[in-house]
DNA sequence: CTAACCTTTGTCCATTCGGTCAAAAATGCG
DNA sequence: CGCATTTTTGACCGAATGGACAAAGGTTAG
């Protein structure tokens, strides 16, 4: 049978294209994807590049197939982003999780950041399917909650990005963090430093007025 | 003479040679530095690889030439707040000149962005040198403000990552913001919408309490 | 045991890429 | 003009890369 079908059959082929997704999350979250060679993603999942192509035929194919899966993974912060909950609460929440994010799976991050800043090539239409369908629905709850003066009024789109550009920067620019902070502050305490800066920013900044 | 010597004598070499920094600038920024290759600078510069390689003896030689050059016009608008004018005011300007960047130079943003995001091989020295110098220099006069009371008390260089994440956000992933607004509101009038929902953040942010 | 299937590998190929080189073309200068 | 210097180009090279393929090695069920 073809080891490469989109539906693996047996345990082994399973595994088998697990290790190799997850070495090429490794791989291509550091060099992108045109960066990034079929051999090296081989030898981190350690096997030789003419097996890695009997899993996945073309190298976009991994590259498909692991982002696809990460989508959900990505998102799934801003997916409990709750109607129900305190409004100031809740936005804290998120933005303590998306920087829990940064620090645990930076990989994730840099592999959005490095497709996206080249043009989205592979992704484009899941950026203007899903994942804005996903920003218009909690958008409408954010207005909501705008509009019973639970928040200060501003512009709901503006306030995810900014959420989403504050929280990734530790992720995606974590090299120039730690450069700019140098040997003294730029150690594993700058994720705790960061969560209570951009806490006390966002819940000041939304705090309603008046 | 040597073409690629450091100091051009020619007229002409001091043309060409900004001439292919300008196509490579279009080049790097969205292909990043392994992504792009001699022969697409060369295309972009309107002339032959060979020739170009007459100009700059290796491809890094031409990064690493552009870099430098950018990234005193990068930090500039960091390099203007002044200690003396109103702290608030300060910060709005270079919120507002940052934005402006994004929106005028997004190349320039993004080169670094690609730079940065593959662990700064070629530019650390500048990160750790020349800009973590300038940036702390400049928590030096925002802790002088927060501690005169004049804005809240906060971390002054995660006060900075954030304005330098959610400012160069509208450039480095513009795309995805533009996938997200969708195509009524994804037009021109987003860096305004960006300027004025940061300003009111930052602001509102920062204001002192009590 | 053996036949059928799954997995792995060595080898090979076409293309791309960074870079060289020598020769040709253009230019500047007395 | 005539010579020296600068600029441009075509041809070429070795290394890297994505991918193909057939043969070899394993595994499993009857």
């Amino acid at each position: 049978m073809e080891g490469s079908a989109a539906r693996p059959r047996t345990r082994i082929q399973t595994q088998k294209r697990e290790t190799i997704l997850e070495a090429a999350l490794e791989v291509f979250s550091t060099h992108g994807f045109r960066g990034s060679t079929i051999d090296q993603i081989a030898a981190a999942a350690g096997m030789s590049k003419p097996n890695l192509l009997y899993y996945f035929r073309r190298k976009e194919d991994i590259f498909t197939t692991l982002i696809q899966r990460l989508l959900d993974t990505w998102l799934a912060p801003l997916r409990e982003l709750d109607d129900e909950g305190d409004p100031l609460t809740e936005l804290r929440s998120y933005i303590r999780r998306k920087i829990e994010m940064a620090r645990d799976y930076p990989r994730e991050s840099r592999i959005f950041a490095n497709e996206i800043l080249q043009g989205a090539p592979r992704i484009l239409p899941m950026l203007e399917g899903e994942l804005k369908q996903l920003v218009d629905e909690k958008a409408v709850i954010i207005r909501g909650w705008m509009r019973s003066g639970r928040i200060a009024r501003t512009d709901p789109y503006h306030l995810i990005f900014s959420i989403w550009a504050t929280t990734q920067h530790y992720a995606d620019f974590d090299v120039q963090v730690r450069a700019v902070l140098g040997p003294d502050r730029g150690g594993d305490g700058r994720f705790e430093d960061a969560a209570r800066f951009l806490e006390q920013l966002f819940v000041d900044g939304l705090r309603p007025k008046g």
